[in-house]
RNA sequence: GGAGGGGUACCAAAGCGGUCAAAUGGGGCGGGCUGUAAACCCGCUGGCUCCGGUCUUCGAAGGUUCGAAUCCUUCCCCCUCCA
């Protein structure tokens, strides 16, 4: 089975460029090795941005390589220039560390802790908060060249725009690449992974791993997935679409897939879930509303890799409840509130502000003259007061445009 | 170092003494159509408001004026060309 590992990772959609493809084929169809992916823990929790590379880790260790996930606490401490037009914020430690734990549980998710190939954990910060400066300059600072760094695209793009790049700022890539050294040598890691913006980086870490020890390693990475708008995926009216539950439910995670443009159901399909590609190339020859069901398919299956198969399940139900027979669903945010307050009433502005379905009372008012809120799918067109008459099915449903609801619940 | 151009709302970009809460496009939000899609059409897109108004906003700070995004001064930042 190891053979057919190489090409349905193309087949996914997961190679966007490689140091050598014939070499890696061969290495990751006929031997088990251990690869690395570095990520960046500036923030609590993982987006779908990362999905792809996540599934890719989750690939190769079905496939029975030995992932190895760097929560970059060292290289977080610098920023990575990559991508970005100005310096980022730098962390304290602390934020860095809370933010590890955090992201930590995401793999846990969708990698298997358990068994010879279950994955390796390892923070930058081990080896990079120590380095002696003369030392390593000594050892490792001959082998770049201001040349080429200074060739590099984000090196490049800063310069161009005369934007200043802070020396600490164009140390990440050497760090980058060091880390790759030392994986090399304490882990025997011989194969780097990334998105696009990385691949600088990776191939430094190549060259640098081939001068200090004269060993082969490699890199690949992943693309950057666009919708077929040509905009980088993973938006919602809520905001970034979190990997973590508390940043963004099961629910909202299941409606996110829901809503994927027909162009892009079957490259989703083939990037975020496991299923047969022989299986989607069924779905492929569905047209008009019919793929309405692939949809369904790709939400249910992301969500069940993402939050398991329970609330995957709960997710659709809701789903199938909000929108197809207009009614509730468990898994809809709901607000409990004390009985004795809709008893004197609890007027529906404040109610529609403090759930963030209006920024303002004026934005409110604005929503409110396009017919965008319903109580119980009823339009309202005035500020009300909610009252426990309005209770049905013990909620009171308050809705916000076609997919946004709310529910209220009486204690 | 010299010469010129510019900083306007989420972004791009008009405005260049009052009619400017600021054209237009994009984005976003809402509505319609539909399949919880796309495309298309329509509306909205600073705060507060007793819906009459009112307060804050055009890089920053001062000034001129009855009145400034618009004129003047200083400062900060960006871009292009020359050295």
């Amino acid at each position: 089975m190891l053979n057919k590992l190489f090409s349905e990772f193309t087949d996914r959609g997961y190679l966007f460029q490689c140091t050598n493809n014939d070499q890696v084929r061969n290495l990751i169809n006929t031997k088990k090795i251990r690869f690395y992916i570095g990520f960046d823990c500036t923030a609590k929790s993982l987006h779908v941005g990362s999905l792809v590379q996540i599934m890719c880790l989750r690939l190769l260790q079905k496939y029975g390589h030995t992932p190895v996930v760097l929560l970059g606490g060292g290289t977080t401490l610098i920023g990575d220039p990559s991508g970005k037009d100005e310096s980022r914020k730098i962390l304290s430690s602390k934020e860095i560390n809370k933010n590890i734990t955090s992201i930590k549980k995401v793999f846990q998710k969708f990698l298997k802790s358990k068994g010879k190939n279950k994955v390796i954990f390892v923070n930058n910060k081990n080896w990079l908060s120590n380095l002696n400066y003369i030392n390593f300059l000594r050892k490792h600072g001959k082998y770049f060249t201001i040349n080429k760094m200074l060739t590099f695209d984000s090196v490049k793009n800063r310069l161009d725009r005369e934007q200043s790049l802070s020396f600490l700022e164009f140390n990440y890539m050497i760090f980058q690449a060091y880390d790759f050294l030392i994986l090399n040598e304490k882990q025997k890691v011989e194969l780097q992974i990334g998105g696009s913006d990385q691949w600088g980086n990776i191939v430094n870490g190549v060259d640098l791993v081939k001068k200090v020890n004269n060993k082969e390693v490699y890199g690949l990475t992943t693309p950057l997935i666009l919708n077929s708008s040509g905009l980088k995926m993973g938006k919602t009216s809520e905001g970034a679409v979190w990997l973590d539950k508390n940043l963004l439910s099961s629910y909202d995670y299941w409606q996110f897939w829901r809503n994927t443009d027909d162009k892009d159901v079957i490259r989703y399909l083939k990037l975020f879930t496991e299923l047969d590609l022989e299986k989607i190339k069924y779905y492929e020859g569905l047209s008009g509303s019919d793929i309405n069901q692939a949809k369904i398919l790709l939400a249910d299956e992301a969500t069940k890799l993402l939050h398991g198969k329970e609330a995957a399940l709960k997710a659709k139900k809701t789903s199938i409840n909000t929108f197809e027979k207009k009614s509730g669903g468990d898994e809809l945010p709901t607000t409990r509130i004390n009985r004795n307050i809709l008893k004197k009433g609890l007027q529906l502005k404040e109610f529609i502000i403090s759930i963030k379905f209006a920024t303002s009372n004026s934005d409110f008012k604005r929503n409110l003259e396009n017919r965008a809120y319903r109580i119980n799918n009823k339009i309202i067109n005035s500020d009300v007061s909610l009252t426990e008459k309005d209770i049905e099915d013990d909620s009171i449903k308050i809705s916000f445009g076609k997919k946004r609801h709310h529910l209220i619940k009486a204690n």
